[in-house]
RNA sequence: GGAGAGGUGGCAGAGUGGUUGAAUGCGGCGGUCUCGAAAACCGUUUCCCGUUUACUCGGGACGGGGGUUCGAAUCCCUCCCUCUCCGCCA
């Protein structure tokens, strides 16, 4: 949510940045003109109430002196409805204007790339970090076969396409993923280890900015309005949620794992198959509640955290700069990782690490107190996957085969997998 | 799911429908005293919105929303949350 004196004091700075971002501008017109609307009313409903509020004092003193204030009350009649109205017609272009407002995107920062779509994307960086098999290889759908590591036929009896039952060695393996990477999070780069609900109420989901425009995207559980959770960002961001920070304690870093529930809607026919796009998959998030002066700083750590999972892993990979067109609705700079799947020679993007700034502590009033004013300002949040297990499974079996079918793990992985290889029976 | 109790300022805790943004205590901040500190004493201490170049002025907020009233922290309805007991259950 942008800070609506900000719009009315930077409307062309506010249209440049929603429309580089693939926004219409006419909802920032609509804004406008809502604003100088409600402010309008709001200046007629407070003189009158200024009145009302003397009227009232002058009988409350009438009372006091034990006489009578029949005329006074009754004159007080007419402005109190009048009153009544305003406040109405208030309220209705507060909650209009309020709607509007959570459709309008957050800024892009000046160093994001600009452009419409991922062509403009910048690669800042390229880990070669593995020697690549040099024999014949085969993709990961074969070796999630050969190996017998995930069912996925028995997934969509189940619950459907896109459910993955992961069985055996794989479910083993997924585990082994999950626990590596809360353990180097939290034991070594001083997150704090939380374990949150799968299901978020619609004004949590609001904050992180998956709602409202995102609705199509969630499973919602019909009787309770509540909804699954598309990312550990939503639960995680929506913790402080009106509450005040002391500066000291910033910034807050937090690690959760959690299963991500994403309907996926409009993207039929595309990855269908295997583990690129499915409905249910694991992740470990990373967010971090910080000093606005510091989120960029914060942001660099935050993505050299989520990449030190690809380091210890040894999995080729490369780091972009999204462009303004492909940043999500909430950021204002992202930064993907893509690993390298080499037998089937793609970038797959297993983490996104954001800045959201003021935006979501906004929606969800975190505050924090500053030492040296005593003022409240905004935290800023930031978030990154660390990471998502699905292409990070992909990665690793096309990355460690063996010429005799079996998969060589990656020394991190061992200790958490029990065996240093994944050999078919 | 059933029955009951309760939600007030950073915390604790008052509050007959009419100067109550809110007593009192603790905490915080500033000051007096002191070589310094403690104690004591004095003062101060919420946030949001509108208005103004500014000083200012005005409005609003006692879990959320609605209602009654000239006027609501105070009365009524409703939702949420917390606690106690009962039931059910991993």
């Amino acid at each position: 949510m942008l800070p609506l004196k900000f719009i009315r004091q930077n409307v062309e700075l506010v249209r440049r940045g929603i429309v580089s971002k693939g926004t219409e501008d006419e909802r920032l017109d609509k804004i406008l003109t809502l604003d100088v609307q409600l402010r309008e009313k709001i200046a007629q409903a407070e003189s009158l109430k200024a009145r009302r509020n003397k009227a009232s004092q002058a009988i409350a003193q009438l009372k006091r002196e034990g006489s009578e204030a029949k005329n006074e009350i009754s004159a007080m009649g007419e402005l109190s409805q009048q009153v009544k109205k305003l406040d109405q017609e208030i309220q209705d272009l507060h909650t209009n204007l309020h709607n509007q407002l959570l459709w309008l995107p957050n800024l892009p920062h000046p160093s994001s790339p600009i452009g419409s779509d991922p062509s403009h994307n910048r690669t800042v960086s390229t880990i070669q970090a593995a020697t690549l098999p040099d024999f014949q290889i085969q993709d990961h759908l074969t070796l999630y076969a050969t190996l017998g590591l995930v069912d996925f036929d028995a997934g969509s009896r189940i619950a459907g396409r896109g459910f993955p039952l992961y069985t055996g060695r794989g479910a083993r393996l997924e585990r082994a993923l999950i626990n590596f990477m809360l353990d180097l999070h939290t034991l070594e780069r001083g997150y704090t280890e939380l374990y949150p609900p799968f299901l978020a109420t619609r004004k949590t989901t609001e904050i992180s900015g998956q709602l409202p425009k995102l609705e199509e995207d969630m499973y919602v559980t019909a009787v309770d309005d509540l909804f699954l959770i598309p990312t550990a960002e939503v639960p995680l961001t929506g913790i402080h949620q009106n509450e005040v920070l002391l500066e000291d304690e910033l910034p807050r870093k937090y690690a959760a794992f959690s299963a991500c529930f994403r309907r996926e809607a409009g993207s039929y026919g595309k990855e269908t198959r295997g583990l690129l796009r499915v409905h249910q998959f694991n992740k470990v998030e990373l967010v971090k509640f910080v000093h606005p002066e510091a989120s960029y700083d914060e942001l660099e750590t935050l993505r050299s955290d989520a990449e030190e999972v690809l380091r210890r892993l040894e999995l080729t990979y490369r780091v972009v700069d999204l462009c303004t067109g492909d940043l999500s609705f909430a950021a204002a700079k992202c930064y993907d990782l893509e690993v390298y799947a080499p037998a089937t020679d793609q970038w797959l993007e297993v983490s996104s690490c954001s800045n959201y700034e003021s935006f979501q502590a906004r929606r969800g009033n975190i505050k924090f107190r500053r030492k040296d004013t005593n003022k409240l300002d905004y935290v800023h949040t930031l978030n990154g996957s660390g990471v998502a297990t699905p292409r990070l499974m992909v990665a690793l079996l096309e990355t460690y085969q063996q010429p005799d079918g079996a998969v060589a793990l990656p020394e991190a992985l061992v200790p958490y997998y029990g065996e240093e290889s994944i050999v078919s029976r």
